[in-house]
DNA sequence: TAACCAATGCAATGGAAGTGCATTTATTGT
DNA sequence: ACAATAAATGCACTTCCATTGCATTGGTTA
């Protein structure tokens, strides 16, 4: 089990008390969140900080971005099983219509999607909207 | 084969000479548009009449939007095969990311997707990007 | 023809993304 | 330890798109 730190320092990502908060508060999230979910929990904090951080965190490849739809773009981290790094993975997310909540199903996977001749398929993004499960009350 | 002016008419949707301008640079354009681009093709119109026509559209169910990960929104007119007032329906959606543009793929039907327990699935947005059939030189 | 309602146009707002630059903080070499 | 260097942060500003309020125009109907 290694530290936030350690963690951090593999990914060649400079330690920062500001990368800490931020990566702290992207890890005990569920779900994904906007900026502004960020911006809110740190109030201190500059909005461009913020957004570098974030940006950092996408390039070093522990953050990815999900578009589900609201025209907010959304990040949360990459865990186990996420190979958002490569091309051809396909990113499963669900958005809660009630909650408007959206979070990364890594763990399920979807078949491979055909397109038509003469079309090349580099990534696939799939958004499922609905009510999520704690909203459907099971 | 009915008239614009009947379809529009047979909506719901009362005809202009606006209207009828906007829906036919929808139809000869084969792919989604943003509003900018049908801003840019009528330089006299405002954008704001433009918007609201194409959120009357929307209302009446003979445009929908499509939402591609570019951050901007599209819009395209329904065709035959494309149920999109039905909440299950599959979008599938392609997204040249050479040339930018974004089409419907209405003929191409994708399996259903499964959710895990407690999940309700209600609308499933799913785009491909990758490179178009004219840009692959195909 | 008057009254009404929808469509249009103008102006302005709001939200999010992104950038330039100065300042602070951390790292590295001597 | 200190100077030189590079990265991170904070502030101000800009841009772009979406959206709304309000006045005006234009078409329908009684």
């Amino acid at each position: 089990m290694k530290t936030i730190e350690e963690f951090l320092e593999s990914k060649n990502i400079r330690v920062t008390a500001m990368r800490l908060l931020i990566y702290k508060f992207l890890a005990e999230k569920q779900v994904a969140v906007t900026l502004s979910d960020i911006e809110n929990a740190f109030e201190k904090a500059d909005r461009t900080t913020l957004y570098r951080t974030i940006k950092t965190f996408e390039e070093k490849e522990i953050v990815h971005q999900i578009d589900d739809g609201t025209g907010i773009t959304k990040y949360t981290l990459c865990e186990k099983g996420c190979n958002c790094e490569i091309e051809t993975d396909l990113h499963l997310h669900f958005h809660c219509n009630n909650c408007n909540e959206t979070i990364c199903l890594t763990e399920h996977k979807i078949p491979q999607i055909k397109v038509p001749d003469g079309f090349v398929s580099e990534n696939v993004n799939l958004v499922v909207k609905g009510i999520c499960d704690k909203c459907s009350g099971q």
